[in-house]
DNA sequence: CTGATACGCGAAAACGTTTACGTAATTAAA
DNA sequence: TTTAATTACGTAAACGTTTTCGCGTATCAG
């Protein structure tokens, strides 16, 4: 108990060399079956389990990966999480956890400090205050890694990303069949391929049904409550849209509370909708229509991407991976 | 930029010991200024960070704490992961998520991978399905660990929980204000200390006010979404309760949904009220009476207590931190 | 019977740090 | 002036693995 059980403890207490040990517990050809029993017996007995520090300066595997996100305090990045654990625990792999709360600075500080041989590689989603994407250039040449939902494009990295441009278009199809003219848009992510996407789906689907859009119907996502929710009530009250399309879950408190302030009926007076992974969208009043994105499977998929890489097994096809996003249709945007 | 740079290097260029370059980077009071000067600005302008493995091996310091909870897709658990990964920053810690799924066998093989120096300590929020405190008893000799929320009581070991007897009792004393007589429960985490403590506040509230506690009003949770619903439109419709009392949030769905589907109005037919840490509380319909835990301060000081103890800090006083849940009326108590 | 081949294992180096100890030079105390 | 203490640095061992290389023995084909 007190005595520290390694290699060399069952090397003598077997009387064979730690070469042989360490070859037995790797399963390797070169020892006898007769060996390699007795070498596993005893480190069960004994309740050996490897030194990872050791294991790791040797062989330069760590068999542990990084998950950057801005926050996981989300209900899309916790469950990106989750499915990433599976897949990792699956693999045999640790999971190391950072949060950047979308700033870039702490975000290079991060993967910088990844860069020496803590981690094999690196899954991520960057943080939308800023789009800078020579650092991930450089980045993604010194250590595997995996994009997912928000990434940079035109790099040589897999991304997994959803459908945001056709779910965007498709959802907001929904808000014009639902007789909606004046469509409010609610910007998030603006400085991301994602955010981009969903507003050109917006604006194309405007387009496409002869609808004009309007400066003056889209407010952008601010890191402050109180003022996301007087923006809201500002553009409700001034332009007297017919509908709310949030592009990110946290404007939905903000939406609701500035109808109940206003005296606005959901879905009567305005409709809403809006991307969310809300469990309880179902529940709220009135119920939510929902994007929601599969983030447990982007998850689970950007780290089996990460696994094959660091496996140096073929990627099926392509770097970009793109998973579809479903629209569920509830009362309010009740038609 | 293909040569790896690591302490060897440093001492080459500056025709110095490797020792030396080693008590530099580390500022001992055994290296002049001057020298430390030389050593310091070399190893930034070649962006030289430390090999964690070779590190952790000679020193036995990992600088990292792994976090073991059921699961992060949960708003306490992401909360509590938060307030742990600010901490964690502050003191320069790495963090490790490993997710039990409330499988006390996955649990117990977590920290036991743990325990060969991969990390400095654990914090850890235990699995309800089982209550093996003798396994607990074992580990908590062998690694520094924080219980959190879900807790082994009677052990050497610090705990981080909340007052779950009092608000549960408050709680009750709501509802029966509100003139309810016949309050069922939901009974979550009942192997669990805390479980344990929100049911006897439930039933000892009951007794002070002179009301009969009755099994048949008693619901334990299952890990079955379409058996909670049932059981709960079963429990409603033969035992018609004035109330739900759900000491878990995992019970907010199927007792908004069973309502429902058995066309009771809330919080006129039935009042509702739910631990839970669902942002999105206010907005459910009917907004929903919410005894909040304060997860992400639980988080915070869970780490604090780690990191104190594993800088051999005197821990303030006592081993069991209780923080203050905060009960919140709204319209499904509707009174 | 000889040479080649495979098998099973051990010796030792290597991974990049940290640290106990030694040493020379300088400074302070006696 | 001698001795002790301090300063600033170097040597080398150690942490626990993995892996290359080499060696002896057994096996087998010719």
């Amino acid at each position: 108990m007190a005595e520290t059980v390694n290699i060399k403890r069952l090397a003598q207490e077997l009387n064979i060399s730690i070469a042989t040990v360490s070859k037995a517990l790797n399963d390797s050809h070169e020892i006898s079956l007769k060996t390699k029993n007795r070498v596993w017996t005893l480190a069960k007995e004994l309740n050996y389990t490897p030194n990872p520090a050791a294991s790791n300066l040797r062989s330069n595997k760590t068999k542990t990966v990084a998950v950057v996100i801005p926050c996981v305090a989300n209900n899309f990045f916790s469950l990106s999480i989750m499915g990433i654990e599976e897949i990792a625990r699956q693999y045999g792999y640790h999971v190391l956890i950072y949060q950047t709360h979308e700033n870039i600075e702490a975000e290079k500080a991060f993967t910088n400090s990844l860069l020496n041989g803590r981690v094999d590689g690196i899954l991520t989603s960057v943080s939308s205050s800023e789009y800078n994407s020579e650092y991930y250039a450089n980045l993604v040449k010194k250590i595997p890694l995996v994009f997912f939902d928000r990434v940079y494009e035109n790099l040589d990295a897999v991304k997994v990303t959803t459908d945001d441009y056709e779910i965007a278009f498709q959802a907001t199809e929904h808000l014009i069949e639902c007789g909606c003219t004046k469509i409010a848009y609610l910007f998030g992510l603006e400085n991301l391929p994602a955010g981009k996407a969903r507003f050109a789906g917006y604006l194309d689907a405007l387009k496409s049904h002869g609808l004009a859009p309007s400066d003056e119907l889209v407010i952008k996502y601010h890191d402050d409550e109180e003022f996301n929710l007087q923006q809201i009530k500002e553009l409700l009250g001034k332009y007297k849209p017919d509908a709310l399309f949030s592009s990110i879950e946290e404007f939905i408190i903000p939406a609701y509370c500035a109808c109940r302030e206003l005296g606005l009926q959901i879905p009567d007076d305005v409709k809403v909708l809006s991307f969310s992974n809300l469990s309880t969208a179902k529940l709220l009043s009135p119920s939510l229509t929902t994007i929601s994105q599969p983030a447990f499977e982007i998850g689970r998929e950007a780290a089996k991407c990460l696994f094959k890489i660091l496996h140096n097994k073929q990627l099926d096809d392509e770097q970009n991976i793109i998973l579809k996003s479903v629209l569920t249709k509830r009362e309010s945007t009740g038609c």
